[in-house]
DNA sequence: ATGACGTCATAAGCTGGCTTTATGAGCCGG
DNA sequence: CCGGCTCATAAAGCCAGCTTATGACGTCAT
């Protein structure tokens, strides 16, 4: 086959949506991987299940779809090309996503029979749960584990009520009748758009001025937004926000489309600070740090898996 | 339908690979986002381009496959449950990444005849490139783009044949013959397993003390391990490595499973660092920052959509 | 009340992609 | 020069998901 065979198409057209037509699927990619691992397109078959053909014609299909060569074949095996080893990268970060995704899900569905039955708020359920059970899966492949996300009173109402193992909260407090020790910081982060204005200032933000500015937040009620009121309390309060939206991921993209500055959970955020999609904007003197803690039942300390996930998220699981 | 009537399973057994038989395919995962942004299956149905009872079946066989009920229907609408609200936020985590391999991907595609030709180092083209094509797409939907991937030598080689209208490096200096600007900084981390004696310091770390330490690398050659080398070489150079492996992922994946310590990049750790999968060290005393340039040839600063790449880059481009 | 419009669910039939099996061709080392 | 590996091609079957057609249910306005 020749290369020149492929369409080499323009990507302003039709470049919105369909995401799927697009970008190979999940079983495509993981068999990418396999080929990398491997350097032999039988052997990657044979690690995800399926015959050398079917691989073949798969990675094929890929790379008429990309309109790029992916591996070099030889007659002493396969070897990724410059191209294919950053499209390897690129697909093995969905890959990591799909198991986060996996390992929620399977949390998720877990019944009460389950083995390991974990409450949590819904920041920590959505942003590091799922790490850190792919990691328990590894250490204990045959733990089952179920989870249940709410606020603070949920976990603990669920923890005193023996239906839950263990939980984690974030908040100022440790609920009553609950131990806890922390395990994390989740810092809000004042972030904008890097064509912002406040992306080019030298001198951090002061909190008098943050607190006057109209900023993209989430609605009131949210965990995120009680944390700002408090620490801007002493700061003459928040003002009046620019917008009021109702999802982590909507104040994200209006941040990001420069609709103004937006204040965020760090955890939301990696991934477009990484990409500088947004810019963090230092503040001084306000305290926007809030403790994520694993909590158990006054005197039941972890014991089982519940112990093997807390050693995971911390490393002295002292409590 | 009960909800009784889904297998609850157990996730121990045969939990590893086939992430593809566990976790919906990216066109399901696109419908539930469109269900999430409209409250309807019928309107998501036509974002994307299918019929209603197709978006009703598969948010169905999504709910089979997961075990977990995802939307409430009514005659009025379909909203998320809460389950549903946190599948679909692991689910935009794929997509996001999916969509970030389609940038790349495209670009990547792209022939002599494209519009704006990018070179770029590794790094830069792998974590950095796919989030600002992204939105250079939403800025200049009709932008062609290609990129082409190699070191220092090989941009520089590129922009100055007029092969390339931009190019991105990553180093301690502009290639002769070429301007440049610094677009970010690549600063590379001391990470370390949480379980790591390391993780429980309090005190930063001492130069002489890493440069002592026998680390998991990269290959001798590439380009953190020469920052590195560079850095440490007054404290008494780098000590023989504990490991010395071929790849990002591969040097990642040996921290978090606790081989030991590892220096990379803080573009490539971002994810880990937020799940804690992965704690940084802080290290006192010694530079291991490194510019991100953008550059382009000597005098022909950039215009057109190579302009709109660099602004998207950079609050202030002025070379 | 009752008809119009919205919602989602069900059923039947088709289509196309991916799979398997079977085979062939190229390269290498004993 | 044969036996081992590699990957490619061809033919046939299966299954998932699509579409079209229809029905049931709830809400709202007349």
């Amino acid at each position: 086959m020749s290369r020149e065979a492929w369409d080499s198409g323009t990507y302003g057209s039709e470049s919105r949506g369909q995401l799927h037509h697009r970008v190979p699927d999940l079983g495509a990619l993981e068999l990418l991987l396999a080929v990398a691992r491997h350097g032999s397109l039988g052997a990657a078959a044979r690690e995800v299940g399926i015959t050398q053909p079917a691989a073949s014609s798969r990675i094929r299909s890929m790379e008429r779809q990309l309109g790029v060569a992916l591996v070099d074949r030889s007659p002493r095996g396969s070897r990724l090309t410059d191209a294919g080893a950053l499209v390897t990268d690129w697909a093995r970060r969905i890959v990591e996503a799909a198991e986060a995704f996996d390992a929620g899900a399977q949390a998720l569905r877990g019944r009460r029979d389950s083995r390991l039955r974990v409450a949590a708020s819904m920041t920590i359920a959505e942003y590091l749960l799922p790490g850190w059970l792919i990691a328990l899966r590894a250490e204990r492949p045959d733990t089952a584990v179920s989870l249940q996300a709410g606020n603070s009173a949920v976990v603990a109402e669920r923890l005193l009520g023996n239906e839950a193992d263990i939980g984690f909260v974030e908040g100022l407090a440790v609920p009553d009748g609950l131990d806890g020790v922390v395990v994390a910081h989740d810092r809000l982060a004042v972030v904008a758009a890097p064509s912002h204005p406040w992306a080019r200032r030298r001198a951090p933000l002061d909190p008098a001025e943050l607190a006057a500015t109209p900023l993209v937040l989430r609605e009131r009620g949210s965990g995120t937004r009680q944390v700002l009121d408090a620490a801007l309390s002493a700061h003459g309060g928040l003002a009046q926000p620019l917008l009021e939206l109702a999802s982590t991921t909507a104040v994200k993209a209006a941040a990001v489309s420069g609709a103004g500055p937006a204040v965020l959970s760090e955890l939301a955020i990696a991934e477009e600070l990484a990409s500088r999609r947004l810019v963090a904007i230092p503040v001084r003197g306000v305290q926007l740090r809030r403790d994520l803690r694993a909590v158990w039942p006054a005197g039941h300390r972890p014991t089982g898996p519940a112990r093997g996930l807390l050693s995971l998220t911390r490393a002295e699981p002292t409590g």
